[in-house]
DNA sequence: TAGATTGTTAATCGATTAACAATC
DNA sequence: TAGATTGTTAATCGATTAACAATC
């Protein structure tokens, strides 16, 4: 890959390609998984439903991936797709608010899967704190400074309601803190806190899910 | 609104603008709770981030929702929006796996919010299976098909595992099921399974979070 | 070498933004 | 009526798809 090349790819990716990363990141590790060693971008484009020029064009914006005539080797790409996404920098995460949803991430491999390692919880009631899940135990939120200041994790999972949320992120930023995964129903920007952030609205999907409801039914009463 | 005009407008809308839709829903929920009476675009447009052109544009796929030279009336528009995203319809929902993200959503208001019924729950273990949850008793997947008709209900929450998940979805659908929102790790398409599914994977988000994160990174260090 | 399939450029398509006429 | 702001058309931009030359 020539200095040349190695600037243009990596540099401005359309976050319409990183968003389709993590996508392929699953179906190559299923294919690995299946025992599979190789894929062309015709086959692979038949099993995830996009084309195989969208594929080959993805693929392209890191450089080349593939080899003419022969396709893409599955390890090799799953390896590079994973390394563009972090899973081998040794990322830490910590989950703030350990309600509902925040007792539910803590024991699920979605942290481990992907090279994130989740190191402590936080919390700010009584009754939760001291606490333990999936393995680790409830820290009190006057901890949080310290905790953050000795272990220096990266990402903070925000499961706070929704009052406390503002404060919240801002005081993880002020500890350290570079990337939060926001489950809260305020949104934040990179602009606001300094750090990148991933707001995730579950309940978004769900009336996206509703509107089609709708419309399916609308189609049906009119067949009808 | 034109006969002409109702034909534009209620059909082939873009799913761009379909999955902008629960953003503006929630944006305009939190206008009402905050007594706004009114808005026009170019300040919804500085509250959301988004330009204004968007916004009129969006909101003109389905039919005048504002007035000219006043803006929009939020309870209306939050109304109309919320019809769209079928919060009249009376939707009624189940969950099927109570693991931990089940037992998560279960409780949560995500349901109710959106004008959606939690109704029931279910699951094959037996620990898990009469216990109770978010005030409902967890049923036995072997009551599944005479609880559907009995009752039902319109969309399924599948949490079950990867491996169980291809055979439920069908089942799910057999029985009645008119909407799969997918937690499982498979992703199912209308076309396979015959209704609308909603795919969530979590983990993709966390990803795209480690994405920038490597990046923020890289960038220190070429400045460094 | 011939065949296969990528990498990459060019063409198309769709979505976003800008501009402004309609109208409240 | 004048001012404001939408609804809507036209222009721009970006993303997707198609095509094919490069090359394994």
């Amino acid at each position: 890959m020539s200095e040349k090349n190695f600037h243009q790819h990596q540099h401005d990716i359309s976050s319409a390609v990183i968003n389709r990363l993590p996508r392929y990141y699953r179906y190559l590790r299923d294919l690995l998984d299946s025992g599979v060693q190789r894929i062309n971008s015709a086959e692979l484009s038949r099993i995830m439903g996009v084309t195989a020029s969208q594929i080959r064009q993805d693929f392209n914006c890191f450089g080349g991936f593939g080899q003419q005539g022969y396709g893409y080797n599955i390890a090799n790409l799953y390896e590079n797709i994973g390394e563009l996404l972090g899973v081998r920098e040794g990322n830490t995460a910590i989950i703030v608010g350990c309600g509902n949803l925040g007792r539910a991430l803590a024991p699920s491999r979605v942290f481990s899967k992907r090279g994130v390692t989740l190191e402590a919880l936080f919390d700010i009631s009584p009754h939760i704190v001291g606490g333990s899940c999936g393995g680790l135990v409830v820290k009190d939120m006057s901890e949080l400074e310290s905790y953050c200041n000795s272990y220096k994790p990266k990402i903070a999972v925000l499961c706070v309601p929704r009052f406390a949320a503002e404060e919240t992120a801002r005081r993880l930023v002020d500890a350290g803190i570079v990337g939060i995964w926001n489950f809260t129903n305020v949104e934040f920007t990179k602009e606001e806190l300094g750090v990148p952030v991933e707001n995730v609205h579950l309940g978004d999907t769900l009336m996206t899910l509703c509107y089609s409801l709708r419309e399916e039914k609308e189609e049906e009463e009119k067949n009808a």
